[in-house]
RNA sequence: GCGCCCUUAGCUCAGUUGGAUAGAGCAACAGCCUUCUAAGCUGUGGGUCGGUGGUUCGAAUCCACCAGGGCGCGCCA
């Protein structure tokens, strides 16, 4: 039992359309809808079936039309029904019926507009997935907040969610950050500090210390607590032996020092460990809960990666071969090298994809692979990650390896989110890592706060850029869509407390035959639409779409408190009609229900008065 | 050079998967508000939906080509 009354109706329309014309395709009659018009004074309801069926019935629409208004208008719910333009019939539907929506949403609570349209499908959800190299910013934000959306919003339409985090805490970026622990861990148990500045580092081991960030200090001094001296680099004399050849760092063998590769694995694990415990506190803050953390170190070092090469291999979709270089833009050490390639065309992309470096190891595609594999075995229906613009160019190929390794069953859906431009009074705020001017996501939700972030990051649809103002969205103004939703709520919920908190009974045994003015019924076709809103979001993946009703709701919500401003008799609370302020009671306890329902998706706290 | 995304009112953006006369906020203009519900309210003006063709009962939406912007293009992740 659907709490969508379009698609109710919609049944209602298919099966008039059955009785009238008994032969119809199912096809067919899956065309047909049921939407709110545009325009309001066409009604409630509008089907588009005589349009949709009138090639296949042979019949002019104006005619089908005709005979369903005769079947629609015998409906108990249907007030009205007319034909209406090229073949559109319009409904307009029983006041009571309308209202009593009304009973339905307060019986449902905060799951009114739960759906089942996803039959519980099983659906991986995978987002944030940063680097654990260092605390997150305001780059990650919008795919958390986009991500923890969309997986909310699923599981509102009735899919089984696993929302997911994959930890790239294997390849050279996390070699790199081992690098850099080290270094911090060195200026701790070195005395003489002039020895081992990040340059000498450099210079002295032949690496590269990407990341000079504060932020591995307490990494640094971890390492000094638990090993105390006995990572510290060796000094050697001659000829390293045969043993330290094979367990040290080259290069710095070849300089005179010697490192032990496990004592920078050791640094590297711990400052992995000490990211992840930063990162996953960051999320903390910015409400998003992630029950799976995969690692690919993980994956690797149980052979994942070798295995879904052989999975792909077996399938006959490995060759060696050697690609062509990008035409128009030739890299300068360009050179054809046959490579072991993932035959990515036969799936719909552009090239075949290469698994292995020219050093023999394997590409982060196939790491990503192995990943993919392991959420296909962990037996989902549907795949969706949630990744930054800059890998759109990577879409196409994982889509590939997904389709090939299930065999196509298992879609890989992508929702890519465009960059966040951070604003400060109209100002761009620079970003640079360098000058340590970068907005860290902890200092973004110190200064606006969780709520307004999150709201924020969902008022634009994710594949398009967005301006973030620091200033603008904590303004207390219309124009900060925030600001005006949670107002709408704090309205309804004070005006709930100055009635003194009526009980669930008295508002469910309200007269809602009371509510018959214009803003009144046009904030209830708003909040019957919520269960639509709901599913139409979910089968585009847009979690925007939610922040835009709530939006409009607000709006509508707005409208009708200021209409009692204008007419005293339409406020909520009138002392000598207990009917009217009752039913209205009703109403407002279900809108505050609704935008409840809908902050909850987005994970924002709904609340209860403005300060 | 190729691929993907984007282009809607002066500005920032929606547009219910192809529906009827394309919407909202801001800005502009006109009126209202001496707090019983004004951290405002009502109304007005504003458009070649980047361009040109095509598909059909119907296109901002789908297809082709063109223009402008963004992202990406073997051994980064």
């Amino acid at each position: 039992m659907t709490q969508n009354i379009f698609t109710a109706m919609a049944e209602q329309v298919r099966a008039a359309l059955t009785a009238l014309y008994p032969d119809l395709p199912a096809d067919v009659l899956a065309r047909v809808q049921v939407e709110p018009p545009r325009e309001a004074a066409h009604g409630d309801m509008a089907t588009n079936a005589a349009l949709v069926i009138a090639k296949p019935a042979r019949l002019p629409p104006a005619k089908i039309a005709a005979a369903l208004v005769e079947k629609l208008a015998a409906l108990p719910v249907v007030e009205a029904a007319e034909a209406a333009g090229p073949g559109f019939v319009n409904l307009r539907l029983k006041e009571s019926h309308l209202a009593g929506q009304i009973t339905v949403m307060l019986g449902a609570g905060e799951a009114y507009g739960d759906s089942a349209i996803g039959a519980g499908r099983r659906v991986n959800v995978e987002y944030v997935s940063a680097n654990p190299t260092g605390p997150m910013h305001v780059g990650h934000c919008r795919g958390a907040v986009v991500g923890d959306a969309l997986a909310n919003l699923l599981g509102k339409a009735g899919f089984a969610v696993t929302k997911e985090y994959y930890v790239n805490d294997a390849g050279a970026q996390v070699a790199a950050l081992g690098w850099a622990a080290y270094w911090r861990y060195l200026r701790v148990i070195e005395p003489n500090l002039e020895e081992w500045t990040a340059e000498q580092v450099e210079h002295r081991f032949g690496v590269t210390l990407q990341y000079r960030g504060d932020y591995l200090v307490a990494v640094g001094e971890a390492l000094a607590e638990h090993h105390g001296a006995s990572l510290a680099p060796q000094r050697i004399e001659g000829t390293p032996s045969a043993a330290q050849a094979a367990a040290g760092v080259a290069s710095a063998l070849e300089l005179g020092w010697f490192v032990d590769r496990a004592w920078l694995d050791m640094a590297r694990e711990r400052a992995v460990a000490m990211m992840m415990i930063a990162i996953r506190e960051d999320l903390e803050l910015l409400g998003v809960t992630q029950e799976v953390f995969l690692s690919e170190r993980a994956l690797v070092e149980a052979n994942a990666t070798d295995a879904a090469i052989a999975a792909l291999e077996a399938k006959g979709l490995l060759y060696e071969g050697v690609l062509e270089p990008p035409k128009g833009k030739t890299p300068d050490d360009w050179e054809p090298r046959p490579q072991l390639l993932f035959r990515s065309t036969g799936f719909g992309d552009d090239v075949d994809r290469p698994l292995k470096k020219s050093d023999g190891s394997n590409t982060y595609f196939a790491n990503d692979i192995a990943c993919h594999a392991d959420k296909l075995k962990r037996g989902y229906d549907l795949l969706i990650d949630v990744w930054g613009a800059d890998h759109g160019g990577y879409v196409s190929r994982m889509g590939a390896a997904v389709k090939a390794l299930s065999d196509g069953r298992v879609p890989l859906e992508v929702v890519l989110c465009q960059i966040v431009h951070v604003m400060k009074a109209g100002e761009p705020v620079r970003m640079s890592k360098r000058a340590g001017t970068y907005v860290t996501l902890r200092d973004l939700i110190e200064e606006v706060g969780r709520d307004a972030v999150r709201f924020t990051m969902l008022t634009r649809k994710s594949d398009a850029q967005m301006e973030f103002d620091l200033d603008k969205v904590v303004e207390q103004t219309r124009e900060n869509p925030v600001f005006y939703v949670q107002y709408a709520h704090a309205r309804c919920r004070s005006v709930l407390r100055q009635a003194g908190e009526p009980s669930g009974a008295a508002l469910t045994a309200a007269p809602l035959e009371h509510l018959r003015d214009k803003a009144e019924l046009d904030l209830i076709r708003r909040l019957i639409s919520w269960p639509r809103v709901v599913e139409a979001a979910a089968m585009a993946r847009e979690p925007h779409r939610i922040a835009f009703f709530l939006h409009d709701l607000a709006a509508d919500f707005h409208v009708l408190w200021n209409r009692g401003r204008e007419d005293s008799t339409l406020r909520f609370i009138r002392e000598d009609e207990p009917g009217a302020t009752a039913a209205r009671l009703a109403l407002v306890a279900a809108t505050a229900s609704v935008i409840r329902s809908g902050l909850g998706v987005m994970g924002v706290t709904p609340v209860e008065e403005m300060r």
